[in-house]
RNA sequence: GGCCCCAUCGUCUAAGGGCUAGGACGCCACUCUUUCAAGGUGGUAGUGCGGGUUCGAGUCCCGCUGGGGCCA
């Protein structure tokens, strides 16, 4: 049986990175019918944060990510690696080192002013009993090293990369396991983590590659099974550098504030360093998770292209039906305002909203800024719309005419609106275009928009009228 | 600096030695049209370089270059 995790670091939003790892964990064992698991490694004191556990739970929730099991907190296992630390000093495949950090800079120094690479002396590997008791009476706290085996070759078969090979020799000498004030170190914790919650397949950024063989040793030392390993390329921003805060957006709290659907993301971040091997680029999860394969995901690294999310982000909106639109942009609007934000809509608005924009919206943000004159009268004109369609010197006059006109109009739909509106234009012998644009900004404050007919049709005969009547007194403050 | 990883259009990718190197985003035209989108049609653009292996290399091997990661 598979069993895959996800391990976040509680230090801050969940990244696009680590959503992209989380989903190809999520997705292997979904497609194998395997255990997707959840670990929060909160061991680094310093940057730590426990609102941050929520936010992550958060993330990997909305993005639709749901984890088996309980989730599994570094911070309470303190003990148990311990143990297995002691455990290895009894097998001989680690020891106390009591240097010092002034010591082992020294170390450091020495080997930078040879200029061969650095590599801890071992020092501390043969003390004697007299010896340890001496520190220990300087009131010495040992960290714990692993004593990792010269010049051996260490070669592990990597399910994206194939065969990986590393030399002990430059591994950077023995390392620590576990610190002098009692915590653990990455490396040490990942392993004891990953062997006790049975994770068979472990599915990382390759920046965890130069890891590996140091992990490996530890699973061999406590004569545990290796699991398999799967390194995915990194996420770049456009510079080709690891993808970062100064690219953008890049935590998932960040894309949901711009109204992508969870689902758009979803799909997007699939796509980063898989591909289903035909030419399709819109797949559900569903699909998602017949078809993925560790296997047949890419070595090289991807840059994060927004407006590629943008267009996909398009592509899902217009493809929900609109009750369920509405529905989604409730939601993201009652988000907004858990953040202080949020628009004052009604669902009459919201569907008004819908049928507008659909069609033309990147984002669920794009119908609330595209769509204010549905739901404020005191809606903003844009000066250079004004400025253009508004600018015949008889042009407000010909609007109230229209009002006029439109008012004594029974039947208001779009057919008939667009009737009234072009005879007027032809007994006037001005253009149809004149009296379109200026009765466009006259009633949405906008250039751009929505079928003019349809749109007058949607916004209703009163409201139409009375901003025909006010665009002269509003438009020109 | 040491070690490791990577290399197809600007970007994401397809092509299990034999294709005219395909698709998507973007961009540019044209079309539709009352505007902007969407849609439709067409176009732009790529195998980093050098050696091998082979009848044949984007695909296999070596080197170089470039990029990235980890450690220092």
């Amino acid at each position: 049986m598979v069993r895959t995790r996800f391990a976040p670091s509680p230090t801050g939003y969940l990244h696009v990175g680590g959503a992209r790892t989380a989903i190809f964990n999520y997705l292997y064992s979904r497609h194998t019918g395997g255990k997707f698991l959840l670990r929060i490694e909160d061991t680094d004191r310093q940057r730590f944060r426990p609102e941050w556990v929520d936010a992550i739970l958060n993330g990997l929730r909305w993005l639709g990510l749901d984890w088996d099991e309980d989730v599994v907190f570094q911070s309470r296992r303190l003990e148990r690696y311990r143990e297995v630390a002691e455990e290895l000093i009894r097998r001989g495949k680690a020891y106390r080192c009591y240097c010092t950090p002034e010591e082992l800079e020294a170390e450091r120094e020495e080997a930078r002013r040879r200029g061969v690479p650095y590599r801890y002396s071992r020092k501390c590997l043969h003390l004697t009993d007299e010896q340890r008791r001496r520190y220990e009476a300087e009131g010495r706290k040992p960290s714990i090293r692993f004593y990792v085996p010269d010049d051996r070759e260490v070669v592990f078969r990597d399910l994206v990369h194939g065969e990986i090979t590393y030399n002990t020799n430059d591994l950077g000498g023995d390392f620590i396991i576990v610190r002098s004030d009692g915590f653990p170190t990455y490396n040490f914790a990942v392993v004891v983590d990953d062997h006790d919650m049975g994770i068979t397949h472990v599915i990382r950024g390759d920046d965890h590659i130069p890891n590996t063989p140091k992990q490996i040793l530890i699973y061999e030392a406590m004569g545990w099974e290796v699991p398999q390993f799967a390194h995915l390329p990194m996420i770049l921003g456009p510079d080709r550098q690891k993808l970062s805060k100064r690219h953008g957006s890049t935590s998932l709290e960040e894309f949901r504030l711009q109204g992508i659907l969870p689902e758009a993301l979803f799909n997007y971040l699939l796509l980063l360093g898989w591909s289903p091997g035909d030419n399709r680029e819109i797949i559900s999860r569903e699909e998602a998770i017949r078809l993925f394969d560790i296997r047949d995901v890419h070595k090289s690294a991807a840059v994060f292209d927004h407006n590629k999310l943008h267009w996909m982000n398009s592509e899902y909106i217009r493809s929900l039906d609109d009750e369920e639109l509405v529905r989604r942009l409730k939601e993201y609007n009652d988000y907004l305002k858990r953040k202080g934000e949020g628009y004052d809509v009604s669902d009459e608005h919201l569907r008004t909203l819908v049928r507008l924009f659909k069609e033309r919206a990147k984002t669920l943000r794009d119908f609330f800024t595209y769509g204010v004159f549905v739901y404020r009268e005191d809606f903003p004109y844009d000066p250079k719309a004004v400025k253009k369609r508004l600018k015949d010197p008889n042009i407000f006059a010909y609007l109230r005419e229209l009002a006029d006109r439109f008012e004594a109009l029974d039947d208001w739909r779009e057919e008939r609106i667009e009737e009234v509106l072009r005879s007027y234009a032809d007994e006037l012998g001005v253009k149809h275009a004149l009296l379109i644009h200026a009765t466009r900004v006259a009633v949405s404050g906008m250039a751009v928009g929505p079928s003019l007919f349809f749109m007058l049709e949607v916004l209703g005969k009163d409201r139409v009228v009375r901003r025909l009547r006010e665009v002269e007194r509003r438009a020109t403050l």
